[in-house]
DNA sequence: AAGGTCGCGGTAACCGGTTACCTCGATGGG
DNA sequence: CCCATCGAGGTAACCGGTTACCGCGACCTT
């Protein structure tokens, strides 16, 4: 079909060494050579075969990154961070949606699939301790996330304790008392919304107070529609509060459609903090009060670590467990602090 | 490093041809001979190769999708889809994000890396007619977008012009008649602007309008910024409407935004519609009224017609120009109805 | 002028699968 | 009982790059 190599060293009447030495930009390589071989290849559009090149050199130039799924803003814009910081390493992104099952989470790190790329940045959200050995794979991984949930691989991670416990202090600051929590409840836990909820029981814990049990919505998955189920549940269960902390933004947007029907006046009435600071929510009515948890940040980290790894000299040793944890911003705005006065024109 | 097919076999005691008839799972291999084989796999921790698997078949089981821009709602949704679909069929899917960007459309077409993948699903936004013969490339390729850019190259299309015309006939049956449109006002070209803006003016027409070029707040690029400044640009020309046809339900969020910082009530003093139905627009406040363009049959019909090509025999040629048309349905919700009536306790 | 060095480029083995072609033994029909 | 047929599996060429190793001429050194 195409042409070969070398097809194109007869061309030119050199060697295939030689036109390799052209295309990969060798430097010992006459220039009136060099450019006999560049016309053949020009004349006959010789096009590199990749599988060839990848099986010779025994690695691709791709990279997996897995998350739970494309249409979560969060992840769209991680996607595309990641997509644009590995290109620009020279590296091609395959993205892999889990779904934020677990069987599938497992299944990214055995699959035929996941053998085509060279390493796996990899944003679980179901895998627990217990998996932590199933991480220990022949390539390179690095996790998005804490270290808790396994200290031999790289993470990178947000603040999410910090973070957390600054949204809740913020909340606090404006005189709220009664904060609602919006998502799994479990401080336990070692995932983003357990510490989360750490950082949010902390600040309450520091201003003195208690969290009424009552004050959860539980939402399994993190989507707006999850977000909006649990404030029907909070609102129907009647207890009463004036804050809500929901553990991610589209959360915070769920609930605020809620508020909005059930005709409860944000932040007036109950002020709303989400956090990832998604751009969604600079647009919404009221704009959403967030945290940022540094993405740009994160996303180029990871692909670093990455292919500091993929790149590694075989005697170069991985420190032991690195993680890297990303500056966060808060981001106050309409839904805690309220519409800014307009000027009278 | 790794097993090979070769050690597997000696462990065995069979041939690489056995080895590999087992791992294809083809007919003639004896159930002992099998589990043999199986048994030397599992004891080896054997994993293919698929660089070389690759080169021998000729093929990658990998198809690009290129998009404007991951952290775009639509396109992250498209990609999610598409994925799904591509995963269903034993492809993967690779990204490539063109920003739109007609240069970087264009190298999407010789790429490197696009030389990984056994075909191209493309969504273009820059590209126009004159492009054209760009697109006449060896490998298989399903363009999302009107026929109209090219004839001989299967797409996939919306029906943009149906679509935008249902729109606007929902404005003008609720009274409208001074209906702003924000997005590039291009009615000559082959995009899908031009043909929703075609749409547009053909509903206007129809009931006997014009359309005074004062109401039109034109945004280059489709984001809810964008959105924005073509909505202050409208507001403060002076120029009334009564109502706003956004190209796009980004545009129309980022115009709403604005008609709310100004004190504009939607859909009261003017009612918004936008065209894509991402989830955002659901949750929106008011929620957004907009058009479904039939995504998820968009992406399973351009994942089907791809793969239908890969497969295709040597000797099958592809019809002259396929082309499909999505079906789309109307979603008229908030932001020109107003709100549900609250029933009484 | 002989030997050394360096730039340039050729030859062929190798990466790890797939597969055309072939062999061999067992089964079955005449 | 012999040969045709068929199923199972072996051998080796091939996919198209990379690269270790080697040869050769030109220029430099002393």
């Amino acid at each position: 079909m195409s042409a070969t190599m070398r097809d194109v060293a007869r061309a030119a009447g050199v060697s295939v060494k030689t036109v390799s030495n052209v295309v990969n930009d060798f430097p010992h390589v006459a220039a009136t050579t060099r450019s006999r071989v560049l016309e053949a290849i020009e004349h006959l559009g010789y096009q590199m075969n990749f599988s060839a090149r990848n099986l010779s050199l025994g690695r691709t130039g791709m990279i997996t990154l897995a998350v739970p799924e494309l249409s979560l803003p969060y992840f769209a814009a991680l996607s595309d961070e990641v997509i644009d910081a590995a290109s620009e390493r020279g590296y091609t992104v395959l993205i892999e949606q889990t779904g934020g099952q677990r069987e599938r989470e497992l299944e990214v790190l055995v699959s035929a699939r996941r053998r085509m790329t060279d390493g796996l940045i990899f944003s679980p959200l179901a895998l627990r301790g217990p998996d932590a050995p199933t991480l220990e794979v022949e390539f390179p991984v690095v996790l998005l996330g804490e270290r808790s949930l396994h200290s031999r691989v790289p993470h990178v991670a947000m603040a999410n304790v910090d973070a957390a416990r600054a949204v809740t202090e913020h909340l606090l600051a404006l005189g709220r008392r009664r904060i609602a929590l919006v998502g799994t409840f479990d401080p336990q836990g070692a995932g983003a919304g357990s510490l989360r909820t750490r950082g949010f029981l902390e600040a309450l814990t520091a201003a003195g107070l208690e969290h009424p049990p009552a004050l959860v919505g539980p939402a399994e998955a993190w989507t707006r529609t999850t977000g909006a189920e649990a404030m029907r549940g909070l609102l129907d269960g009647g207890e009463p509060f004036d804050a809500v902390f929901a553990l991610n933004d589209v959360l915070a947007l769920g609930a605020m459609r809620v508020l909005y029907e059930r005709d409860v006046v944000v932040p007036d009435a109950v002020a709303v903090a989400g956090f990832d600071d998604i751009e969604e929510g600079r647009f919404a009515r009221p704009s959403l009060t967030t945290v940022a948890p540094g993405l740009p940040q994160i996303a180029r980290t990871a692909v670093e670590l990455l292919v500091e790894r993929l790149t590694a000299e075989a005697g170069a040793v991985d420190g032991p467990g690195l993680e890297v944890v990303a500056d966060f911003t808060m981001q106050p705005r309409e839904s805690t602090l309220g519409r800014a006065p307009r000027p009278s024109p």
